[in-house]
DNA sequence: GTGAAAGCGCTAACAT
DNA sequence: ATGTTAGCGCTTTCAC
């Protein structure tokens, strides 16, 4: 039933040593045997076990890989990522999701741990505020790359978008459309994604010599009762905005809906852009800008990084990597005043 | 460096034997001795070597599961439940996606039996006809089930939703609604979701009186292309449908956009309804109806019933369980020409 | 270019 | 209730 090394040396009579060598393509084995070996291999039928096979190495082949959860599109997409460049260089991907909580975020990091993963790519809980259980890897040797959510003080590589950028690309696009009061919808600050975008948008609004009005930023939850309450608050305001920019996508699609049901017209009266390029944002009406994430390529670039890290284990780790990464404008009809746009 | 059970054994002058008795809990193990072990393994800050421990016990309690994509919301959400579930039973996820190609199933289950997972859940890629690959699990005593795409005529274990039901349900929905002239848009009919949706509309057809009429049905490829495709041959129909349900929802959108340019107006001169209930749909205008496929619960059935057959190993595994999840209705705006509605 | 021997860290018979 | 012994299947020195 099963077959093992075993098996093929006494059938060629050769050691389990020389069997091993020639399955891994050992430069010393000679190219007859090495035939010999791979073709009663293939007709036996031989799969080598890898759990023994990494049991002896020390290496597995396996990444660790944390989320928050499958269910939200961003981090799903990042995964299709990660998963298909590590599967072309022979990795699997153990996934854990950390449902936002500490905890389970411990609990993942032991794992991968017990099962000597080569690796770790976590995207950190918004729970989270003290990582004390990530470094835990480091000390035990097992690199370690976050993408998206990272900690700015700690020395651990990452790949991110550059959120400062893009809260100064969106605001800027505002600008360029002819919007002069633009209001922002921010989130937990804690979180320097949200704190980057924030500090963006004020200094596009300083290079348009254009001061920043502290009552046109709005502390929400990042979600679309978040938007819509940001409505009510502009909109009872003297002189309302006539331009907002939403932390992400879900306060923006709020924003809209709130909008709507007020008769605030988009984007004649009001121009809104999100941040996050979800895939709802080109189907609703109007169709809403947005600053995509590159969560695809990020997935890519997380795993090349952490493959160096795999490789280069002896050498200096201490270099701080961070691969920051360009956010693309998606404009649609949602803050599009000045051209036409397409049709729904 | 690292800690071993030989360590923990020495220090405490007994054997490994005995030490791995009292870290597993074992009943004839002296509660001093097992505290004492815990004790020492918590300071000396141990970690079982889940590998040495796969090794020999044979059992890795890792999962394989195989799906076509991570970017597809459908499959994020599923294995969202998997995860989950798992989790709490203290086993591990590894991913694979198969973009849809027979090829990467394959190395899938290739890689699957080499790390020895203790079971697989897969959904079928679409290109997929022949899954013998997949009997290959089942030689080497791996439990398989499938989750919402199976194949029928093998005596696989599976989860799917019931979208025959589905099908008529949707249509019902759409008779009651007062709509009469009801047409449909299918996708790929070797798929038995399509399939089974096709012929649940057929039936609710059949039960109200109503003749199939085949120049209603639209045979598209599951797409925001079909369903504007299909709008256009319907509307140059002498009589065009004053109802379609497509057969998922990007197919619908398709259609709502398309009618939306042609001036058709949504739910009063035509009803849609989707399927799947996408996370779009509550968002678009008019939002659209659709049949939730229970994906969280699809994810937690399908990894009970594996978890059964992994410890049912010995037994019978030839009884055919397929557990079918009822798809559960979310009426909006887009078929709703009778009653108040939300909105949006 | 191949063999001999050891061992990765753990678990499981079989003892007692 | 604990010890003895063996071994899971592979890789890796160290030989020659």
């Amino acid at each position: 039933m099963k077959v093992t090394i075993q098996d093929l040396a006494a059938q060629l009579h050769l050691t389990t040593a020389t069997v091993s060598r020639a399955l891994n393509n050992h430069p010393r084995i000679s190219d007859s045997t090495k035939k010999a070996v791979v073709e009663l291999a293939e007709k036996m039928n031989y799969r080598r076990n890898r759990i023994a096979s990494s049991l002896r190495s020390g290496k597995t082949h396996t990444i660790g890989v944390i989320i928050p959860s499958a269910e939200i599109n961003f981090f799903g997409s990042v995964v299709h990522g990660i998963e298909s460049i590590a599967n072309t260089n022979g990795y699997n991907i153990l996934l854990y999701q950390s449902n936002e909580s500490t905890e389970y975020e411990q609990k993942a990091i032991e794992t991968f741990i017990d099962v000597r993963v080569d690796g770790v790519l976590a995207s950190i809980a918004k729970e989270t505020t003290d990582i004390t259980h990530y470094l835990e890897l480091k000390s035990k040797g097992i690199p370690l790359v976050f993408f998206d959510r990272s900690k700015d003080m700690v020395n651990i590589p990452s790949v991110v978008v550059d959120d400062f950028k893009g809260g100064y690309m969106a605001t800027q696009h505002l600008l360029q459309q002819g919007y002069r009061r633009i209001a922002h919808i921010t989130g937990q600050l804690h979180l320097k994604i949200f704190n980057d975008r924030l500090n963006g948008y004020k200094s596009a609004l300083h290079a348009a010599g254009i001061e920043v009005d502290e009552s046109l930023i709005y502390y929400g939850n990042v979600s679309i009762e978040a938007g819509k309450e940001a409505i009510n608050y502009f909109f009872g305001m003297a002189e309302p905005p006539d331009g907002i920019f939403a932390v992400e996508d879900f306060t923006a699609l709020g924003v809209i809906k709130a909008a709507k049901e007020k008769g605030i017209s988009i984007p004649e009266q009001l121009g809104v852009i999100g941040f996050a390029n979800e895939s709802f944002d080109e189907h609703i009406t109007p169709s809403l800008s947005s600053m995509d994430q590159q969560t695809v390529l990020m997935g890519r670039e997380a795993f090349k990084l952490l493959l160096e890290l795999i490789y280069e284990k002896e050498e200096v780790q201490l270099k701080k990597v961070n691969v920051v990464l360009e956010p693309i404008a998606r404009f649609r009809q949602s803050s599009m005043r000045q051209m036409i746009v397409n049709k729904l």
